[in-house]
DNA sequence: TATTGTGCCAATACAGTGTATTGCAACAGT
DNA sequence: ACTGTTGCAATACACTGTATTGGCACAATA
């Protein structure tokens, strides 16, 4: 009868807590997409039965709301100061960054309003940063316009890479090489700007054109909050 | 034996076709949601087996899409000319409207590239009213900053909206009459700048917002495409 | 006309889903 | 020693998307 007979004691699985549910379901996330998390896998993940679950979270969806939130450390993470318009490119570009480690934030951004504690936090840091430079009001739509911006290209780009791996091809490629329908419907004649910008256009980088769309963006709004106190 | 007496004829439901499914869809989708789509519930409407949708669509994102394009009708109707800037304007202010019409449409939207006839008959009218102002890149740029913005703005619109709907509040009046969780949060002074914004800003209205912060990037788009031939 | 093939459609089947309910077993307090 | 109580596991339910199967009406053939 040595160590190696003596079965293993039932190794009490680790206790149980929001952080390790979070954790098993942004791993499955990251592995098979949103659609890959049930509550079953993760408590499987979890070695616990699914309604273990339920004394940590109470719905599916707030399940979610803890994923986004958790991503947000990623993003609030070393924060270098710099002036407003420094923090709020980086906010964004961070962003972006988290939702190419995460793609699953695509399809939560957005989708509803972030309250958790780490959005709180990387909203508080952009608005303080913006803080006094116009009125609140002013201040609060900056933000709200640059979120809109970075939130709508982010998807758009994430969407735009499945659909890439969807086909093997980007958009350009496929229709170039006749992919069936977009050719088919480019070849109709009804969409001549459309067949000219994608016949000519030239294939931009990614994170080129978020950059440079953000850049836009943040144009417009130091237009309207740098205004010299009169 | 009258007419009245003589069983109805066993009515042969209208032939089916993708057309119909589609409104099907989109009729349960406007009363109950996204959520409330199901193969078996569209089937039911149209009395039918669920396998018989599987004739006109292979897959339930596949239907998702088909919604999607159906909807932009609505989004290319009655266009009436302008110039480049107005055509941007009112394309934005259309696809909010149809998203404040089918709330799914936020949750829909730049999930997945729209590549539909109806999606590219209005990618169409907004490329060829920009078509010329600049390179074809730049173009390309100005549309997808506008589009970034009001996919981005809208989708937090609506998700706003159904947070005060849930609550009975909206976030601010929500926070002031201590709200539970939002409350206790900023109470922490984690997050005085967030606190003094809820508490000071004034509730604007969403449509006037959304206008503010169109008008401002549409300011910067006009910044690079009218620049002058040199 | 009888028979065979064929294409369409309904029904059934399967493997999952989120979550409510029930049952049980270990511990706390009397 | 008995009785709550509490925490967890198992079961149960209603539903999902979709693959597979089975039958039935019509077309083509003999």
């Amino acid at each position: 009868m040595t160590v190696w007979d003596r079965p293993e004691p039932p190794t009490r699985p680790a206790p149980l807590d929001r952080e390790r549910i979070v954790a098993a379901a942004i791993a499955l996330a990251d592995e098979g997409g949103l659609e890959a998390v049930s509550l079953r896998k993760v408590a499987a993940r979890l070695d616990v039965g699914p309604m273990r679950l339920y004394g940590y979270i109470s719905t599916k969806e707030e399940l979610f709301d803890l994923m986004v939130d958790e991503v947000h450390t990623e993003i609030i993470a070393e924060e270098q100061p710099g002036d407003w318009r420094e923090v709020l490119r980086v906010r964004a570009h961070r962003t972006r960054r988290a939702a190419l480690r995460h793609e699953w934030l695509a399809d939560l951004l957005g989708g509803r309003p972030a309250l958790g504690p780490n959005a709180l936090a990387a909203g508080e840091a952009v608005l303080a940063a913006l803080d006094g430079l116009a009125d609140i009001d002013t201040v609060m739509r900056a933000v709200e316009t640059v979120n809109a911006y970075f939130t709508g290209a982010i998807r758009r780009e994430i969407a735009n890479l499945r659909a890439e791996r969807a086909t093997g091809l980007s958009v350009r490629e496929w229709q170039r090489a006749s992919g069936p329908h977009l050719s088919r419907m480019l070849a109709t004649g009804r969409f001549p700007t459309v067949a000219k910008m994608v016949h000519d256009g030239t294939e931009v980088d990614a994170e080129e054109s978020f950059a440079t769309g953000l850049d836009w963006v943040l144009d417009a709004v130091a237009a309207r909050l740098a205004r010299p106190p009169a």
